[in-house]
DNA sequence: ATTATACATTATAATCATTCTAAACTGTTG
DNA sequence: CAACAGTTTAGAATGATTATAATGTATAAT
């Protein structure tokens, strides 16, 4: 199967119409080896530099939350400037770089696994994240 | 000492004047037995509830940011609409009840210690946060 | 105590990520 | 092709946060 008919099949799997803007946007985020993080931003950074054209932001918007309900995008919250995704859908853990603002996957078995002895009665847990904040090891910092 | 001395000297510590709209937003803060998470509407909420008196948005930012720096309050990143913080300053986790949007706190021995395998060369890790998602456990959920 | 100064408060405007709107456009189906 | 439902888009709206700059106040020097 080409790339651009994997494209056209996860997009119908998500239920979207195939347009051309939303096969490019597939084009940045699927068609590579390893799996990233990104911002909403990088990705029409991206857009604009791999086609030369704009694609509008609420298309954009639109077609990642699309991606991230249906499960083919993770969205992970670092603080509250603005939302990082994932093309990595599995369960793993990042450590999140201070200086450079850039995410690094940690994957389950680079940690212990994590036993929670509390639970909160009537709810059921949906996720275990942990995130690793790193930062410089030198002085010369401010 | 009298409790508004504490604050008084809790301000100055942070390298703030104690002005009266600083000490009233102490004693929302740092007058109750137990530690709490808020967001700033919180916060703004409470003020003109105790005082009914409202106290300028950038002078409430200004503090709580100011305490955050200090380490007397902690920031809390779950998802990117707006900051939570914490009175609770020491290294812990938290569950986040996706129903209600609020956070409960959940301690370090109610999780065995984690273990990270993996690290990051020239970076020290400044902190292990981990974040459990839980939601309501019965069927009828949209 | 008065005064001078640096620091604070405030209302309001600006910013920025995200979402909404509604008009123009396009893929799909018959 | 025609009709319709779904899509794209520019621009406006929203909402949290930050900046501005005029007015007010705590503090320390006189
Ligand atoms: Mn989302
Ligand atoms: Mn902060
Ligand atoms: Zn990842
Ligand atoms: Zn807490």
């Amino acid at each position: 199967m080409s790339k651009n008919a994997k494209f056209v099949e996860k997009l119908r799997e998500t239920g979207l119409r195939p347009t051309k803007q939303r096969v490019k946007i597939c084009k940045v985020l699927f068609d590579r080896e390893k799996t990233f993080h990104f911002t909403i931003n990088d990705l029409v950074k991206r857009i604009s530099e791999e086609f030369n054209e704009k694609i509008s932001l609420a298309t954009i918007y639109n077609t990642v939350h699309a991606f991230e309900k249906k499960g083919y995008l993770k969205e992970i919250s670092i603080n509250s400037d603005k939302s990082y995704f994932d093309t990595n859908t599995s369960v793993h853990h990042h450590f999140y770089d201070e200086d450079t603002h850039k995410l690094i996957d940690c994957n389950e078995n680079d940690i212990e696994s994590i036993n929670i002895k509390k639970n909160i009665t009537g709810k059921k847990i949906n996720s275990v994240e942990v995130l690793i904040r790193v930062a410089s090891d030198n002085q010369n910092q401010n």
